[in-house]
DNA sequence: GGAATAACCTGGATGC
DNA sequence: TGCATCCAGGTTATTC
């Protein structure tokens, strides 16, 4: 499931293939894969055909590649199960393609940057970029203040620079909330899914459905340092990969699912003190903590 | 206004 | 072997 360090690891391979590429054709296969773009697939393609790309940007979960010369850019969420890979000119297509843009790149000649989505969830889009509420940057890659408007109400994530520890700290404390509801809630901190809020709540040792308001500040402070230690290693180990649905740009996996301590580790001994990992039904999805290690304090 | 829940989606796993 | 059901979860609309 592609969370920060996924789409991070997915950014990091965009860069060098977008930057100064001109958009050579547009083919959408997928309607689907446009729910966020108001215009259709005609639109789609006329509008991004003929541009030029500056960067790859990044904030929370969402993509994005601003257009030279005008305040638009292509905006793209990976849901569960996309993909945004590279491949050569003319490749065969991929299982499960939706969008394929052929792009002319100066120094790398032509390429083939495909969205491939099995669930459908993702989805690309045309979008206006606004300027950012605090001035700063608008995420990861761009150093320009600017945001696309799908994603200006998404909180800064934690590895961003601007990203405003006390904020964060007053928004829990003004919250009843399960505390891992919270980490899910993309206005609150963005990047954090199922995943590595669990692993980031087994580290701090804080039961997932503890109110975040009965924090205390040295807690928050430590589930903080640990959200931002969990996403760093997964990012260095190229994310999280359980099959085939989260590869990089290139369909390569990354390694951390070897490195989780919680999620996904029911009945297996706790790394920490031995006790079997739980799994209990939360938010129409799964939470998975120790018992021991993390009990459940109101 | 804040909080909780359902719906969207599809392929793999599981059970019968 | 084949069919039915369950499960995964990010975002958003709807409901409370």
């Amino acid at each position: 499931m592609p969370e920060l360090p996924e789409v991070e690891v997915v950014r990091r391979g965009l860069v060098p293939a977008v930057t100064g590429a001109h958009v050579a054709a547009v083919t959408v296969h997928d309607q689907r894969s446009l729910t966020r773009h108001t215009g259709g697939a005609a639109d789609f393609e006329s509008a991004l055909t003929g541009t030029d790309l500056v960067c790859a940007a990044r904030r929370g979960k969402f993509l994005w590649l601003p257009i030279a010369g005008v305040a638009r850019a292509v905006v793209g969420h990976l849901g569960m199960s996309g993909q945004i890979l590279l491949r050569e000119a003319g490749a065969p297509p991929e299982r499960f393609e939706r969008i394929r843009i052929d792009l002319a790149h100066p120094d790398h000649g032509e390429l083939a940057m495909i969205f491939a989505d099995q669930r459908t969830f993702g989805s690309l889009a045309i979008d206006t970029l606004v300027p950012t509420a605090d001035g700063a940057p608008g995420g990861c890659g761009d150093a320009a203040s600017l945001v696309p408007t799908q994603v200006a109400h998404i909180a800064r994530d934690v590895l961003d620079p601007a990203f405003d520890d006390r904020g964060f700290r007053a928004q829990l404390a003004r919250k009843d909330s399960a505390v891992k509801r919270v980490l899910l809630d993309q206005t609150v901190v963005s990047g954090i899914g199922n995943i590595y809020a669990d692993e980031a709540l087994w580290a701090a040792r804080v039961h997932p459905e503890t109110p975040a308001r009965s924090l205390s500040t040295r807690t928050v402070n430590a589930l903080l340092a640990q959200i931002r230690l969990v996403l760093e290693k997964a990012l260095a180990e190229g994310g999280t990969s359980f099959d085939a649905q989260y590869v990089n740009v290139n369909g390569q996996a990354g390694y951390f699912a070897h490195s989780l301590n919680a999620y996904g580790r029911t009945g297996q001994p706790c790394p920490r003190c031995g006790r079997p990992i739980v799994r209990v039904s939360f938010m129409n999805r799964s939470s998975h903590f120790c018992p021991r290690c993390q009990r459940l304090t109101r």
